[in-house]
DNA sequence: CTATTGTTCGGATTCAATTCGGAAACGGCA
DNA sequence: TGCCGTTTCCGAATTGAATCCGAACAATAG
C-alpha cells in the first residue's frame, strides 16, 4: 500500500529508495534494476519498499518527479537571466545548464532521462513541457516583436520536442562525431534563424 | 537457441510470432505483452518462440529489424521524387508518408515506435539515421547550393532526431491542439528557413 | 519406408514482483 | 522509567512471467 510517511525516517527511507533507484539504473542497468538490487542499494528490506511505492512503476515515478523537480527549480533560476539574452546565447545558455544537470553523479540522471523517452513514461514530461513553454512566453513578454509570430504554439512544441530529445539521445550516446557544443549551437541556430526569418517575412508583407 | 530457419513453415512460424508482438503490443500494451500471449496470437506453443529467438528482447528487435525494413523502403521508393522539390513539399511529403506508415494496421508500427524511443533499444534507430542522412545528401546533390553549408553534418543530426522524435511523440499522443499538418508544415518551415538564412548568410559574406 | 534432420510443444525450473503477518522502533504519557 | 497505540520495517511465502529442455511430431533424402 502507498502510505503517507508520518516520522521522519520514513521519509529518509522513501528518499533513499528512488536515490536508489537512480544508482541501480545507472550502474546495474534496467534489466537488473530489480526491486531487491533497489532495496538492497537503499539499505532497507524489500517490504520497505512496498509500503511507500505500490509497485516498481511508481519507484520510476517517483524518481521522474523527483528529476522534474530539479529541472523546474533550475529553469525557474535562470529565467530571469534568460529572458534578456539574444537568442541563440539564450538557448546555449539553457542547454549548458540541462547538459550540466543530466551530467551530475556521473550522468545519474541522464541514464534515466535515456529510459523515460518512452511513450507510457514521457506523458510524464509534460511538466517540462509546460516549463518551457512558460519560458518562451516570458521571453517573448521580454521581447515583444516575438509576440507578432503567429504559429508560436506550433513552433514552440516542435522546438522544445525536438530539442529535449535530441539532446538525451546525443547525450546518451558516447559515440557520435558531433560534439555537444556543435549540437547546443546547431540548436540555438535553428531557432533563431527561425525566429529571424519569420520576423523578416512578417516586415516584408505586414498585413497577409 | 536462436535457430537458423530451414524450411519454410519454420519462416511462417518466426513471421508470425514477429507479427503477434506488434499485435499484442498494440492491444494489451507492454506489460501484458508476455511470450506466453505472443505465442497464444502467433497460434504457437511458448516452446517454439525459444527456438528462433533467444528471449523476448530478440523479438522486440526482429519487430524493430521489421519496422525499419519498410521504412526503408519507403524512403527508398520516395527519394527520386522528393530530390526533385523544394525544401518544404519535401520535408511534408516525405513526414505524410511516415505517418501513413506508422498508422497502418491501427497504428500497429506506431505502438511499436512510441517504445522503442528508449535508449537500449533507440541504438536501433541509426539505420533509419543513416538513411536519412542519404536522403540529404542526395537532395544535396540535386540542389548543389546547399553543398555550401558548411555544417550540414550538425543540422542533419538535429534535424533527423528532432523531426523524428517529435513526430512520433505527437503522434502517439492522443491529445494535443495541434493537428499533424500544422506540425510537419512547421517542421518543413524550419528547415527550409535555416537552408534560406544560412545561405543568404554566405552570399552576404562570401569569405568567411 | 526408415534414418536423419528440422520443428513443435508444454511441463519443469528459475527468478522477479508483490503480499502479508507480525517484529521492532517511536512518541506520548502516567 | 515502563506501558500502549501507532508507525515503520521486514523477509518468507505466493504468484506469474521468462526461459530451458527432452520427448514427440513432420519433412525429406536415399
Amino acid at each position: 500500500m502507498a502510505r503517507k510517511p508520518q516520522q521522519e525516517r520514513s521519509k529518509a527511507t522513501m528518499q533513499a529508495i528512488v536515490e536508489a533507484g537512480f544508482i541501480s539504473l545507472q550502474t546495474h542497468g534496467l534489466a537488473q534494476t530489480t526491486t531487491r538490487h533497489i532495496a538492497d542499494i537503499a539499505g532497507v528490506g524489500v517490504g520497505s519498499l512496498y509500503e511507500y511505492f505500490p509497485n516498481k512503476e511508481a519507484v520510476f515515478k517517483a524518481m521522474n518527479a523527483h528529476l522534474t523537480t530539479e529541472i523546474v527549480a533550475m529553469v525557474r533560476a535562470l529565467m530571469p537571466s534568460l529572458v534578456r539574452l539574444e537568442i541563440r546565447p539564450m538557448v546555449i545558455r539553457l542547454l549548458g545548464h540541462f547538459r550540466e544537470l543530466l551530467n551530475r553523479n556521473d550522468g545519474r540522471y541522464l541514464k534515466y532521462a535515456g529510459f523515460s523517452m518512452h511513450a507510457e513514461r514521457s506523458r510524464q514530461l509534460e511538466a517540462i513541457q509546460q516549463l518551457l513553454v512558460e519560458l518562451i512566453m516570458q521571453y517573448a513578454l521580454h521581447n515583444p516583436q516575438l509576440t507578432r509570430l503567429r504559429n508560436l504554439p506550433v513552433m514552440s512544441y516542435i522546438f522544445i520536442h525536438g530539442s529535449v530529445f535530441t539532446i538525451i539521445r546525443h547525450l546518451s550516446e558516447p559515440n557520435s562525431n558531433i560534439s555537444f557544443e556543435q549540437l547546443s549551437e546547431g540548436l540555438a541556430e535553428m531557432i533563431a534563424s527561425y525566429a529571424e526569418a519569420e520576423l523578416a517575412k512578417l516586415d516584408a508583407a505586414p498585413r497577409s
